[in-house]
DNA sequence: CTTGTTTACTAAACAGTGTTTAGTAAGTTT
DNA sequence: AAACTTACTAAACACTGTTTAGTAAACAAG
């Protein structure tokens, strides 16, 4: 009797085939210029059929938004497993930084976007994607103020500190608001102030 | 033969009205939720008439944009004039937080939304509001190192090091990132990072 | 004062958008 | 074979930003 299993699985796929045609074309013309017809076009549905599968488009784009914390996760991997606690932090934030540039559209939905969060608001979930990402970051903080690097000693604050820290240049990036400086000197200025950061904290955190 | 000024006069003034009506509608009900049409019934014309004196939406986003920069820098004003310059500097920080508390789609077209950037983009013009408003924290900066707060000596990086630290926290608290830590740690984890920021940067930079 | 021209404005249309509803056809169960 | 359930869709609804063609008033020139 698997037939409500089969039907199951196929339910599965559906969401997963709806999903990675959403993905490509957002990835490939950004989330502004995707419509759920062109999504429908893309798999050779009916518009209507995507609302079997997800409630509504926010839905859609908070599936995204996760299969981009998978792939975060993932490239975060190498730097998780670094010996020093402070390399490990420092490789962390050019990883953060490196991924935002390599997938702006995910990082949007990520950490800019409002979609995402107001499909959780709507069943009041939480973002647990964010939360276990912020973990990490706690983690490598607490390390770092087990081995002596840092004298300050909450490391939720602290990695708050940090998180903003580098999410605030990524963000300002992103959204354009440092081209107002010409390309190759916003390289440096951006460098030059992760750079910066990384010493500031280092002496005086 | 006043009369070319005069139609000057009233254009400008027919600019000012939409804006204003714009602006009104925004704050009032969220930039998502208000379009052309609510513009134009608003102000009693037709939705055609708008784009008489605006390119697109995004060149009337911009203009709106505008405003909340003149606003910013007003509210700006009182940290400038205290004595101490890293005493200005913070208070500059905690304006930019609570500018973006009490203005928050304000700040979202100013620091975070693409639409005032692209119409920017397609006139290929540089960002004057955003510079200048830079230009004030370089300033800030700049004043502390001459008054030997601060050992490092490239004003431009570390001020955008010190933005980046603050829009970082900002940015993710308006657009939800920290709806995960429960109301009242959520305002002392920002506070407390605020905090350990300034002292860092005071021990380290 | 009557022309001709310019200006300011709008009705209506175009080409889309997210989403819902009512209905169909195939698969499954009895 | 009949009844029920599921998966799907055509078409509509109520919007969106934007453009076009046309009108009526304001102005300038003869």
């Amino acid at each position: 009797m698997g037939i409500v299993e089969r039907k199951e699985r196929e339910k599965e796929e559906m969401r997963k085939l709806i999903l990675e045609a959403a993905q490509k074309l957002f990835l490939e013309n950004g989330f502004e210029k995707v419509s759920i017809r062109n999504i429908a076009d893309a798999i050779e549905y009916s518009p209507a059929t995507i609302y079997l599968y997800f409630k509504d488009k926010n839905e859609l784009l908070y599936g995204i938004h996760n299969i981009g914390f998978h792939k975060m996760i993932q490239e975060f991997q190498p730097a998780l497993s670094l010996a020093d606690p402070f390399d490990r932090l420092v490789e962390m934030g050019r990883r953060y930084f490196r991924f935002a540039f390599e997938n702006p559209e995910h990082f949007d939905l990520m950490f800019i976007m409002n979609a995402p969060m107001d499909a959780l608001a709507c069943r009041d979930d939480i973002w647990d994607e964010g939360r276990a990402a912020f973990g990490l970051l706690v983690k490598c903080v607490q390390d770092c103020m087990n081995a002596g690097v840092f004298k300050y000693q909450d490391a939720e604050v602290a990695a708050m500190m940090i998180w903003s820290a580098v999410h605030g240049y990524t963000a300002l990036f992103l959204r354009k608001r440092l081209d107002m400086f010409e390309e190759s000197r916003r390289k440096e200025l951006m460098e030059d102030a992760f750079t910066l950061f990384i010493e500031t904290i280092r002496k005086g955190l």
